[in-house]
DNA sequence: CTGAAAGCGCTAACAA
DNA sequence: TTGTTAGCGCTTTCAG
């Protein structure tokens, strides 16, 4: 046979039974036009009785659009499994394209290889756009993109101000930051640590900012490695080391919050009684630490924004980065 | 304008400029029957100058097929954080995926609605098949998969036994157990216990039964309740405190491991003087506990048969499902 | 070895 | 309001 042959029902199955034409099918399914009610009804009734559901193919053939948007994730494996916000964006963001009918293609995207695998896949219309889901501000992915004109966004803060032409999504940093600190200067904290983020992160350098601007006095601040527990660990006691009289810390990181609180509690501090913590993102296991730890969340919305912002950008609008405002969890790390 | 004008090369344009025909460009394409070296040389030159990509959408129209699978995650997203083999499955069989040329689609699928869907999406033909990645013998989504007739393989033991129509590609969990507790024997440890996965999971119950199959003598068995290391923490303390005695551990999985140690080091034991333990699954964090787990790793090219497998399967091959095998990974916890 | 032409399933002008 | 028809871009017979 020339083509696989798969019996399922097509349009025009459905257009003889319901004993219309074709035209008249596509009208109902895609709700354009008008058309009259005993045929709307006819036609949803042979698309029931022959369990019609159209080929997505065809539909993207026909629309010149693949309905598929790249999910790509640039940071290797290990760091999707230690920093569980990223597992939580991809979530998020699949769902809410699913819910759009959407559907999201997975790429990984740590090798030139791989990368240029993504680009391709843009090219050959298999995906429409790619949400990037780590954003760093030197992912190679990024220039590619660009210079192939594939319609991108990035989860998570790409540069201090947004840039046009590069849109992003990420948390207010700032405000979040300015949140974390203000509440440990709320309670009564006088001597406050900083755990800064990785700089090469534009986040990590916009929270380090905003908590240095509230705060006066000496500094106390140390940076981490990477968003890693181990680097939280270490930047904590090297802190320690240097600011042995610190009264309050801010993480800019829940990850980094978890490898500190184990040296804190290794240093034989309590939480919060010597030493108040607050953390930054609120990922899952932040409510399980002990004590659970108070933290700065985005508040819900990032996910649709992202996608609010890919497919507006899919469909040729210049789309504007977006801020997503933060609010303080109180629990009982401080 | 009536459709989507991307101004992207088509194949018309190939075959102008090649002074060919569309049939000859999509012969050289497709690499079927031949093709004069001239004209294949002008063909290749044209498609290089032209920037050509074949349009995904309109072979997949033409093939009848969406070269897309679905990757289904059936647990709740806090497990995939919390045990990391999904994570790492996923990985692997997305980039297995990527290399043949087929794409990996994402879909979350821990309630009814979003089962729907997935079934909905391969009746689309938007993906030709599903890979589970978490094996649950009672996913309701199995049966949906199976009346749709949608081609499927899970990633972990579904049933004890192989059934046919069923096709699973899993860790072998009686070689690993096995080996396990075998290499526990061998280093002179006799009073083994074990710590064991849920029962509800067909791979906990093998790797179970095939350690408990070596052993003799009184038993020393804790069940934990989830593959969570909160789990794997509450079924040491009850196993040390029902046989304090123990002076061997096999734990049926890693992320129990953790808990499990953790346990171990609170009640002041040492690892692996006064209790050598060993785990089951190499999963990355496995080689940076305290100290390093010995655990049992299935040997590479899992992800390799899952695709395999489901790409049979598509192709209407019935595909028999397989164990993949397993070697010890020694480190230092025994 | 190659060109012409039909068809994959669906959408959207264009008349009627 | 509806049927007709011409594509969307590619594959694959079928002649030549």
């Amino acid at each position: 046979m020339a083509y696989a042959s798969n019996n399922r029902p097509t349009i025009n199955d459905v257009a003889e039974a319901a004993g219309v034409s074709k035209g008249t099918v596509s009208r109902v399914i895609n709700g354009h036009n008008w058309v009259s009610p005993s045929s709307r009804a006819a036609v949803l009734d042979a698309i029931e009785q022959l369990g019609f559901v159209p080929n997505r193919s065809a539909q993207n053939l026909a629309f010149a659009r693949s309905n598929c948007v790249a999910c790509v994730l640039s940071e290797p494996i290990s760091m999707l499994a230690e920093n569980t916000v990223f597992t939580s964006r991809l979530e998020g963001v699949t769902k809410q394209l699913t819910m759009r009918g959407k559907s999201a293609v997975l790429m990984f995207a740590d090798q030139d290889e791989e990368r240029a695998h993504v680009v391709r896949h843009a090219q050959a219309r298999h995906v429409d756009g790619a949400i990037l889901i780590s954003a760093d501000p030197d992912d190679p992915l990024i220039p590619l993109l660009t210079e192939a004109d594939v319609p991108f966004v990035t989860t998570g803060r790409l540069f201090e101000e947004p840039r046009p032409g590069l849109p992003y999504v990420a948390t207010d940093d700032r405000m979040g930051a300015t949140q974390a600190v203000e509440h440990l200067l709320g309670i009564g904290r006088e001597r406050i640590g900083i755990i800064a983020g990785p700089l090469a992160s534009a986040g990590a350098r916009v929270r380090l900012d905003a908590a240095r601007g509230i705060l006066d006095g000496p500094e106390r601040v140390a940076v981490a490695g990477a968003f890693t527990r181990a680097d939280g660990y270490a930047a904590c006691r090297d802190l320690l080391e240097r600011f042995p009289d610190v009264d309050g810390l801010f993480v800019a990181a829940d990850v980094l919050a978890i490898g500190a609180m184990r040296c804190l509690h290794e240093s034989g501090r309590t939480i919060p009684n010597d030493l108040a913590v607050v953390g930054f993102d609120d990922i899952p296991a932040a409510a399980g630490l002990n004590p659970p730890l108070t933290t700065v969340a985005p508040v819900p919305g990032g996910a649709e924004s992202v996608v609010e912002t890919i497919l507006g950008r899919i469909d040729g609008r210049d789309m504007p980065s977006v801020d997503v405002p933060t609010r303080l969890v109180r629990r009982a790390s401080a």
